[in-house]
DNA sequence: CGAATGGTTAAGCACTCGCTTAAGTATTGG
DNA sequence: CCAATACTTAAGCGAGTGCTTAACCATTCG
């Protein structure tokens, strides 16, 4: 999940994803590369659960996956907050003294 | 920032700090491998910001930087937050039909 | 002091990653 | 039908990653 979120390339696909679902040849379109080297891509963030895709006749239209993002967001989310936490504590601990 | 949790010796790292600081040897001692190793892992954590250490004596704590994990969470955050408003918008004008 | 502890540096090695080119396949517009 | 389009598969390659061992440095404890 965050190995597939840690290429440029694929952050950029997300991205375009994100503002609604594209082709494979859109998704590439902005990245300076083949198109199989686009597909590798594309299988990495589908095996990462965070992109789906559907072929009908010859183009292939991918869509992204909330679900996935937000378990991705809520991993850092509670080491963040487990974190701060603990410095309120510390803070709360300092201002007792 | 991603590369650096795409790896579970580092996200385990980074859960650990998430509980409070710790040495490098206590960073190291669930993760079946050797200081050097964690050293390289440590490295590549400080690289991307997402953690801060000291030596003082012979021993380096570490601790998490929860701002760069803000970073990261807002990444993700906002990529869903695009994505299901679109998706908002599909079902209010699917309804309006 | 001298040995144990905690960390650091350097070199090397297997493996994975991201990309390429070349050669397909399947659909579709003219 | 046939040529263009949109992908797909396979093979290969250079660079980077994650680990190891071996040696070394600095601090602390008996």
């Amino acid at each position: 999940m965050f190995a597939a979120l840690a290429d440029g390339s694929r952050r950029n696909m997300v991205d375009r994803l994100s503002r609604g679902p594209a082709t494979v040849k859109q998704l590439a379109e902005p990245l300076a590369m083949s198109l199989p080297a686009v597909m590798q891509h594309l299988r990495v963030l589908e095996e990462s659960g965070l992109v789906r895709s559907q072929k009908t006749g010859r183009v292939r239209t991918c869509y992204l996956e909330p679900a996935a993002l937000n378990a991705a967001e809520q991993w850092i989310a509670e080491r963040r907050a487990g974190w701060l936490s603990r410095l309120d504590r510390l803070g709360d601990f300092l201002e007792e003294s």
